[in-house]
DNA sequence: CCATGCTTTTGAACGCGTTCGAAATAAGCG
DNA sequence: CGCTTATTTCGAACGCGTTCAAAAGCATGG
């Protein structure tokens, strides 16, 4: 029980640590056009001012995020992710305020590998369902080699008192980013000319919605490899598309401008999105 | 911040203690028709043999209950829980085996008290918005005096590893007390008979998923007496009740068929209901 | 009456996340 | 260079959930 990165299923992306240079800051981005970095700088205590300090802040992240991978969350203490960086615990605590926002960068690495991936796996495909399929098989991809570790950071998110919540945080910069690519995953399809433009301006942070609900499911699922949600996804993705494609059609059209407004007047708002009435 | 029982619409079962037999199981059932008692016996450690340990059981839930919402969940140590019941911390944890567990008796109460609740408003009203109204409304009065507590019920709820969860744990008494209630907000309604019956028979399960995603919203809520939560009901409710009438005509068949297909394979069988197919 | 085997109870001890005052180091300044 | 101030580093210590070996109670039966 020491080994679980071994099961990983996907090729893609598959060195954890080696696409990052010697002072911790991100420098693949070989082909991801927008897409910020993960700008991993807030839940910290302080701004970093020296050199040497951004230093040992980096070197700190990256244990955490190897012991978190090698060992799970509960297993790694902070004690032995100071010992392991060589610096001591107080010293973790001066960058990070507590071991949950370990787990920021750690997310926030995720989302923008995914961003890339998808991107990557997108290119040259215009159907909508496909590239909704992509996009949200990219993510189960992506996260595959955490998945026994994830279960910790759901657990987290689902915490209205935590500040790391995608939910509760409004300027989460994963979600930003994620919630972009579903942009670009419907401008980029054929379907998108076709739409009302006022839904196809909710479509993106519903998408991403539906991928929390994705991930909701894949959290829980047991199954080897999460099979199981890969055949979710599979199933729901068509639906999602089909539901989308019906809005334009007149008799959806009473029940869509409901659910419009209440998207607008009270999911959204929750979600980050400051009311774009 | 001490009486938060105090903003408890509900006069129902207040006496904590009060409704308890001496050997500390349930005696009340004053107007519930089916609905087991909460049955507090999973979770715990051993059932127990004699009576005095039945009651030092008991003592020890109620304690801490009492201070979870007096100070809020991390607040209320084992230890103050074990001196304030006059007991040894090893003792509490001979009885339960965790700090959770502690919750899951919680869990239990509320859900009993709130499907009392809901019978009791129900009675005499027929339209189905109504009822479903009426019922959710009543899970919001009677959580109300948990809802800071609650926030950590939820986050271990999200837990896939922890045997509370709603969601994993299959035998979870509370939700099969809150699925029957939906069904009964179903059955008593006037639009019950005019449903297809294998579409009825997954909506109480739906209806379930509908409260949780209400308690979601409701969780993050931070408005004064989560206002904000009651005007989503206010409004979600009668959308859902117009999407489930809706289903009957004939444009919506396919889409209907296709729902009812993911539901059956891939969500309920997730959330305990195993294989109805 | 003691011996035996069970349930119940105890509280010291462990490892954890986290805090904090103080030491070490670096940076500005006359 | 010394002095002062800010930044960074340290590690002992605190309070927590949890564990465990041992003690205490308690029934049974010889």
């Amino acid at each position: 029980m020491d080994d679980l990165a071994a099961t990983n299923g996907t090729g893609s992306t598959s060195a954890a640590n080696g696409t990052r240079g010697a002072d911790g800051t991100q420098v693949e981005a070989p082909a991801a056009p927008p897409a910020a970095p993960p700008a991993e700088s807030r839940g910290s205590r302080a701004q970093p001012k020296t050199d040497k300090s951004e230093q040992t802040r980096a070197l700190i992240l990256e244990t955490a995020m190897r012991l978190f991978q090698e060992r799970g969350y509960d297993k790694t203490t902070m004690r032995a992710i100071a010992a392991e960086a060589g610096v001591s615990v107080g010293n973790a605590y001066y960058y990070f305020s507590s071991k949950e926002f370990l787990i920021q960068g750690f997310y926030d690495r995720m989302t923008y590998e995914h961003a890339a991936d998808a991107r990557r796996r997108l290119a040259g495909t215009k159907d909508f369902t496909e590239r909704l399929e992509i996009a949200v098989s990219s993510w189960l991809d992506c996260a595959a080699p955490y998945h026994e570790f994830a279960a910790q950071f759901f657990r987290t998110a689902a915490d209205p008192n935590s500040a790391l919540s995608p939910f509760s945080n409004e300027s989460h910069p994963a979600r930003a980013t994620a919630v972009e690519l579903f942009r670009e995953v419907l401008t980029g399809s054929e379907l998108a000319p076709k739409l009302d433009a006022e839904l196809a301006e909710l479509l993106p942070d519903l998408l991403w919605l539906n991928l929390m609900i994705v991930v909701l499911y894949w959290v829980f699922d047991r199954t080897p490899d999460t099979e199981r949600t890969r055949e979710y996804v599979r199933r729901s993705t068509p639906m999602v598309a089909r539901i989308i494609n019906l809005s334009r059609y007149r008799v959806f059209r009473p029940i869509v401008r409901d659910a419009k407004g209440l998207i607008q007047d009270f999911i959204l708002p929750t979600i980050g999105k400051t009311a774009a009435k």
